[in-house]
DNA sequence: GGCAGGTAGTCTGTCGACAGTCGGAGGGAG
DNA sequence: CTCCCTCCGACTGTCGACAGACTACCTGCC
């Protein structure tokens, strides 16, 4: 009797779907900052309650996605230049943490190799700007992962819905400079060599390059 | 015509107080890791709708005060000794970066007072376990928050929940030598003296000892 | 005695509805 | 013409109820 043909069932809640449909809207631009998400229009959109669609707003507004305006309507969020610089700053800690652990590691090269792959992906993507965004992305996230401190990739996935909203207000289709291969390869050549001082400067570097890009000539 | 004796208002919604009794509830120990929060029961406790303690739990669980079990059902969470060494790395990255950019900043001397009574409070709150571990990690915030740097602020938040059930159930009444004030002084001398290497070792070393000590003869 | 099947109980997922409040449009008085 | 008052629309806050699903127990058959 075969068993494979069944396909798997979605045992996703309601809510989590719509969690995703949400942030993806965001995160794709399909929602502009500043757009003003009503409960009863999302909910009447998605088919779905106003309860439902609440929930899923309360968990965005945690990631900081949306934020609060007046008398409580959800606004998409936009962070100021002064905020990018603080939040590149902070992902420069926690990924210099990244680093510093993985160098620490015995299975150092494990790490490397699943790192070049990670590059690899980047350098795939070709001229798609969303999945150059998603490689890049990919790449980090990654790095904290194989720090191996679970704590370290909750702290990072905390930031990533205001990452995600940066990069989109900045570059809606131009392809800048700031994801690619040779960007990140620096990276991975130092916990190579194990010189922590020099990956730590290099992440550092990139994360300052970054924040210099995203805070240059604001767009639209 | 006097103004001043009308006291103000409360305008904070019904789910906002939910959520800080219940936050409150969990990180003063009157919920045990492991116990089961079902929303039926703390609706009806609460006097409340079941979708406002739902809302609020939701919150908490981001926060990863509570954690999801079978079937959705929320439980308070305990972390791992594992868990905890990570979780202090990732708050040593964080205040390293607070010290280094108060370090940075020219009113550094400022920031240097607002440390000294934040330890002042802590020396103050005698036995009192409650108002030590208020004032502990009162320090570590006002750190955070001097670093100018809001997004530091709110990554080290998104933990606070987490350090507080480490440390409420590691000590559930024992007075700990972590909380005092010798503790917290070399962290300030060495922003004083614009030491940044010494600052971010005393830091990590700070919380390398906070971490061995949450771990070691873990309590019930 | 052991196991399969049924059954009651309990918990969460989801929904629709009511109420309170805020902002703005519109009309009337000065 | 300007200002104020009133009414209306819209949105969120909060609630109670129904339905689905999983667990544990209990009973009857082998």
């Amino acid at each position: 009797m075969s068993v494979e043909p069944l396909p798997n069932i979605d045992r996703s809640t309601l809510r989590e779907r719509v969690l995703r449909a949400l942030r993806s809207a965001i995160t794709s631009g399909a929602y502009r900052p500043g757009d003003h998400l009503g409960e009863v229009e999302l909910a009447g959109r998605l088919g779905v309650s106003r309860g439902t669609v609440r929930e899923a707003l309360r968990h965005l507004q945690q990631e900081g996605l949306v934020t609060a305006g007046n008398r409580g309507m959800l606004r998409v969020n936009s962070l100021s230049a002064e905020e990018i610089r603080g939040l590149f700053r902070v992902r420069a800690a926690l990924e210099g943490l990244a680093v510093t652990e993985i160098i620490a590691r015995p299975d150092r090269s494990a790490a490397v190799a699943a790192l070049r792959a990670a590059v690899d992906e980047l350098a795939g993507a070709g001229e798609d700007f969303a999945a150059k965004v998603e490689a890049d992305l990919g790449f980090h996230v990654r790095l904290c992962e194989l720090s191996g401190n679970p704590m370290l990739v909750e702290s990072w996935r905390h930031l990533e819905g205001r990452i995600r909203v940066t990069i989109m207000n900045r570059d809606p289709e131009e392809a800048p400079a700031m994801m690619t291969p040779g960007r990140h390869a620096p990276i991975i050549e130092a916990i190579e060599r194990g010189d922590l001082p020099g990956a730590l400067a290099v992440v550092e570097e990139h994360m300052a390059a970054a924040a210099d890009h995203f805070t240059s000539t604001r767009a639209c």
